[in-house]
DNA sequence: CCCTGATTCGC
DNA sequence: GCGAATCAGG
């Protein structure tokens, strides 16, 4: 993939929103979030301040480079510092948001507790945005993804199933055990 | 181990 | 210019 203007906008955009390099790879598709890190600081875009995410930056970044001697300290650019003046809505936000009801447009996907013919019950969901989804997070979707409170179940997906146990056994009930549910 | 960003350097 | 490999850290 090669980083077409809107692609570039795209970047822009979603770093200055707060999201992580690797969130926006997945969002951008077909990079990976290194390839999002070497063109943020390519394009010189303001790094990430350093909030309690990560990289203390600058400093004690990486102390290995030889540097010939023949280079002259480069005075660092003065003013121009552009912190984050916006309310900085971070898609974690999405879980803090009221949780009153419970869309369950997807069939009987009901997130809630629902015990199954004995023990087995559900966990809540992490309530994940699509940008939070990663190899083992349950990608079970909840709710209707026309509405904000849209999310991902977001549990932990041990082995190669996209879902959590709860919802990769929604996903493929043995037909017998499917009409029992319903 | 999961994740984060930062940096280097061969391509 | 690009991004994998690597580093450094939470």
């Amino acid at each position: 993939m090669n980083w077409t203007d809107e692609r570039v906008e795209k970047l822009k955009k979603l770093w200055s929103e707060g999201l992580s390099a690797s969130q926006i790879a997945a969002q951008l598709g077909g990079v990976s979030r290194n390839a999002v890190i070497g063109k943020v600081h390519r394009l010189a875009l303001p790094g990430r301040a350093k909030a309690g995410g990560a990289a203390p930056a600058a400093a004690s970044a990486r102390p290995k480079r030889p540097v010939p001697p023949v280079a002259a300290p480069q005075r660092p650019q003065q003013d121009t510092l552009r912190a984050p003046q916006r309310p900085l809505v971070r898609q974690n936000d999405v879980a803090l948001m009221k949780d009153d009801q419970t869309p369950d447009m997807i069939e009987e996907s009901a997130p809630v507790e629902t015990p199954v013919a004995g023990n087995v019950v559900v966990p809540m969901t992490r309530k994940l945005a699509l940008t939070q989804l990663t190899d083992r997070t349950c990608k079970w979707p909840i709710g209707d993804p026309m509405k904000d409170e849209f999310h991902f179940c977001g549990n932990d997906c041990s082995e190669g199933s996209p879902y959590c146990t709860y919802h990769a056994r929604l996903a493929y009930q043995p037909s017998a055990e499917r009409r029992r549910v319903r």
